[in-house]
DNA sequence: CTACCAATTTGGTCAGACCAATTTTATCTG
DNA sequence: CAGATAAAATTGGTCTGACCAAATTGGTAG
């Protein structure tokens, strides 16, 4: 995933995960770029673009003297995917926040999309859920379906800031899940129940209730991913026996 | 405020700015490292490094043959703030947006601090408020104390995802409203209000409540942005009169 | 008009050099 | 010994010029 072919992209890599692997602390001095340039066998330029893609991210800060680490906390989103990925599994806490952000932005965007949904709109939407419902039981075509819903939902809804979020977000954490091969499962009653609401609230154009049913259905969902998790735990924990 | 003394971030400036003002349309081909170091009287490593830059915003992708535009919409969230700074004024609706988006967020993380929190920690929490209340009348100092409330109240909450998200938008937002001089106005009595149903939600523990609060709050804050900007708005087509 | 091949352009990378500012070290002083 | 001071080494910022592989472009043959 982040292979991207050329060299300073390796080397920012290498060292965005040394940095949130806390393997130098706040303010601490990165080794110079010579340096750098001599562990990596690369030329200087290369480290130089490397260490500027990492300043963009936040997580240092170039001054003539060094570069020095930043708070983690003070980075970009950008870093979240990495992070997640730097440990065999993701850390638990993080993702329950992953998903619990989500779930409030996804229920905006129902809410907006909603309220200025024009009547085709709604129709389309209308439509989408109803084929959702036909699927419920594959759970393959029903995850792809589910994403191009939000995707119209989103394309609606036209809120750019939550648009922007929801790209960063997305890109580090979806594909995070999959390649790890954590299958969050619902029951499939919770799943109707969801469809069903979700139905209801189309149909009146009730944009607070759809946003309090995709609240509802995140919560759920961090229950299934939480539990998807410890169990994959328990595996690993089984072979390193 | 974009002015990082080098000369690889200026050019990144410049040309971020070009891109957000759509002088290029997506999926055409920027001009060539060279003649990019030939316009701006640079060396080629410079432009590449302001390239290196612009691809971590998510602006342009770099490939064999040639960088390309992006759609803005697949950028990061850290363009926002340029966004909301090439034009004179910024877009009421981007801003409107934001505060939504700010919203959620913000309701999202007093109902996980209030949930959370320990005696300690709410009873300080308390104090902010009461000391809030008190400085009512002083928009400097409530505006600091306010800000600080908000913080105290972050990372009571704890949420990685929701901190990073904020840093970015805070950095890209309220400077941006500060150097504008869009003072928005809310009625003593709404904010009187604000603060009394603060009070009660941290006095009986209710986390739903004082999310709720929240969001009334903000939505309280789009209303009143939206009428400073249209204001500000007046004033300089008098200016241009 | 299409398919294919050569010439050109483009990004990726390297080496070596110079400057200004910072950091470190050594030196001198009280 | 501590502190101020000056010299030396280090560091980031930038430039020039070069080479390669991949992609684009342009022309040519079918």
């Amino acid at each position: 995933m982040s292979a991207n072919s050329t060299i300073s992209h390796e080397i920012a890599n290498l060292l965005r995960d040394e940095i949130l692997r806390s393997q130098y602390r706040r303010g601490e001095r990165l080794p110079s770029e010579r340096d750098l340039a001599a562990r990596f066998d690369a030329s200087r330029g290369a480290v130089r673009e490397a260490l500027s893609q990492l300043e963009q991210l936040g997580l240092i800060r170039i001054l003539p003297g060094g570069a020095r680490i930043q708070a983690i906390d003070a980075a970009s989103i950008a870093i979240l995917g990495p992070l997640m990925a730097v440990n065999d599994l993701p850390d638990p806490l993080l993702v329950d926040q992953f998903l619990q952000t989500f779930g409030v932005l996804t229920a905006l965007t129902a809410r907006t999309a909603i309220n200025k949904a024009s009547n085709e709109e709604m129709q389309n939407l209308q439509g989408m859920v109803e084929r959702l419902g036909m699927h419920a039981g594959d759970f393959e075509a029903m995850q792809t379906q589910w994403r191009e819903f939000l995707e119209y939902l989103a394309t609606v809804a036209d809120n750019l800031v939550v648009r922007l979020i929801g790209n960063d977000l997305k890109a580090q954490f979806v594909e995070q899940m999959m390649s790890l091969g954590i299958n969050p499962v619902m029951k499939p009653a919770t799943i109707k129940q969801l469809l069903n609401s979700l139905k209801l609230s189309l149909a009146s154009k009730d944009a607070e209730m759809a946003a309090v049913t995709f609240q509802m259905h995140f919560d759920e969902l961090r229950i299934a991913v939480s539990e998807a998790i410890s169990l994959k735990q328990g595996s690993y924990q089984k072979q390193a026996v």
